[in-house]
DNA sequence: CGGTTGTTAAACCGATCGGTTGAATAAGTG
DNA sequence: CACTTATTCAACCGATCGGTTTAACAACCG
């Protein structure tokens, strides 16, 4: 897996226990233990679930006595936000200019080429 | 690998190899050989790359003699949008009403209770 | 202090991943 | 037809993943 940041949280959100831990701490922070409880796993794998979310930024955890609480950074989605929209934007936007090409080509409909491949 | 779809649109994003795969097909559709010219892997590796991206709906495939052209699906971005704007959007409001709750406790410092556990 | 609770470290295991090589398939081109 | 081009399939390989068990560590409780 690569180590860059976008990777990582990419890859920790891809693991639906992951994703509903996110889910969970949306709401409220949560100690391992407490986020382990309704899953039927061992904590300890819980555990390595929340430290691959904290790899990823998504996490973050403070102390209190033997407990560490977990809570959710919220920035990081910007990150990913950021990539989504960067390329759904460009797909629509060739999307949109297709369709014109297309309603263009209604207009004259099909002078000389086939259409098949347009240049190189 | 769980085979529910934002686990798989995850996952293939999390390969920074198709996340360049789809940055480009953002701007046009391309061939599998194509896009493998740039990279140093086999043309063999970036076909399952592209078999990773089409079955998490991110690439769809027509085709023109031999060639399989990969066009990017922008509707999964979607997907992921809602799910991340979901997420987030809770844990800022969390982090405005911490921000309030702060406040307030600024305005009439600390009366009694040591603030460590607020409620069970 | 000893015991309990919360969390992590270490070693291991089967499954999957990203990659390879080699061969097969598909479809144009001489 | 044989030949080249584009793509995929199959088998394999080392690394990583998600999980386990066992044991350690940390910090409170009596």
């Amino acid at each position: 897996m690569a180590d860059d940041r976008l990777s990582r949280v990419f890859s920790a959100l891809a693991d639906p226990t992951r994703r509903d831990i996110v889910a969970r701490l949306a709401t409220a922070d949560a100690t391992v233990n407490e986020l382990a409880e309704p899953y039927d796993v061992t904590v300890q794998a819980v555990s390595k679930h929340i430290r691959v979310l904290e790899d990823a930024g998504l996490v973050s955890r403070s102390r209190d006595a033997q407990r560490r609480p977990c809570h959710l950074e919220g920035e990081v989605f910007d990150l990913m936000t950021k990539w989504i929209e960067r390329y759904r934007r460009e797909a629509e936007d060739r999307f949109r200019r297709l369709d014109a090409v297309l309603e263009k080509m209604e207009e004259q409909p099909v002078k000389g080429a086939s259409a098949k491949r347009a240049a190189s």
